[in-house]
DNA sequence: ACAACTATACTGTCTGGACGGTATATTAAT
DNA sequence: ATTAATATACCGTCCAGACAGTATAGTTGT
């Protein structure tokens, strides 16, 4: 029950980013949305009663398995930048950027901006890891932003980077967060 | 005649960014369009024979008018890093960043992702730039990829950042962009 | 000067289809 | 037997686009 239950959903929301990235956010209806997953409509809405609670689901989706993967990242390091490395790397890789959850955001752009209201919120406490990443605030808020930047560039295909130029970005992000934090350690300097 | 098509053009393309803006891209239909413009829907339909026709227009005066601004800014420049810069400050000013305009993209998003084809075509002469300021390359991109990331945190109000830290933030970016060509006139290494 | 004609810039109405959501069956699990 | 899960049929609404018609301005012929 309570396994199929959360299979089925899971199912759902997979579905849902599919139809999305595929056909679009103006074609996530419901009924595609059950085609792709092998259900009827009647079986999408016992699950997620309306629209908006699907795509509520795919956002809390989202930020729920952006959050493991930065905890999975940062647990077996202990420096004050390994929030911020983690944002980075994540950002960066095509593996676990969440590209495919991330349809969740624009579904959620295409239909009705309030569902946003929960990535708002959690930006709020990134931005509070950011600064707490022992960087000069701006320096590191520049870094979470780049890394905004590309995965906001991806997301809509926009990105124009070759594989180098990207591979060397990445870098460079991590070698700032490297040698700001040791400016800071080392001489307690702006 | 020619002047009158001109301004109603305007007046529809202002319209449908007010929708998109104050009720969301899912509420960005004809009729919307045509009342928030005192025009009846058959009058807009004169004018942009479909709604995909409409938003086409809309992001071509986006990316129009963004050029305009940046070959405002630089032409009083000669600096290589000109371009670059101008594309910081851009972003940054709330008067000057087309967030009004922006909802186009929006509007691309929520109804034809091929309806960004322009704008991807455009961030590939915008990374041309972007390489070509005189900077190091992945640096000039981290410096526009934190303009973007700006830029798209605030399109969707994600961003959570103060207006002391975003005034740091532009501030250090320029600086950045100052003091890494300095570096690669002055000496000449990486 | 002026009628005949054409092009431009609209208005208001209508329709076919899509879609969200409901109501109601049907089947499966315990 | 009862609850959970899934399926089918249907309703009302909304909307893109078509269409027919109107008003006004410009052009041409005489």
């Amino acid at each position: 029950m309570a396994k199929t239950t959360a299979n089925t959903k899971s199912k759902l929301l997979k579905a849902a980013s599919q139809v999305v990235r595929s056909r679009g956010a103006s074609q996530l209806t419901l009924e595609a949305v059950a085609k792709e997953a092998r259900v009827s409509k009647g079986g999408l809405l016992y699950h997620y009663r309306s629209k908006r609670a699907l795509i509520e689901g795919m956002i809390a989706h989202l930020l729920a398995s952006f959050e493991k993967d930065i905890e999975n990242q940062t647990k077996s390091n202990e420096d004050r930048s390994a929030w911020l490395e983690a944002y980075v790397k994540l950002s960066f890789d095509p593996h676990l950027s969440h590209l495919e959850e991330s349809a969740a955001l624009v579904a959620a752009i295409a239909n009705d901006p309030e569902l946003l209201v929960p990535i708002q919120e959690q930006y709020l406490a990134w931005q509070e890891a950011t600064e707490a990443s022992g960087l000069d605030p701006a320096i590191a808020t520049i870094v979470r932003l780049a890394a905004d930047g590309l995965w906001f560039n991806e997301l809509f295909d926009l990105s124009p980077l070759t594989a180098e130029r990207r591979a060397e970005v990445l870098e460079t992000l991590l070698k700032i967060i490297k040698e700001s934090q040791n400016d800071r350690q080392d001489c307690a300097e702006s």
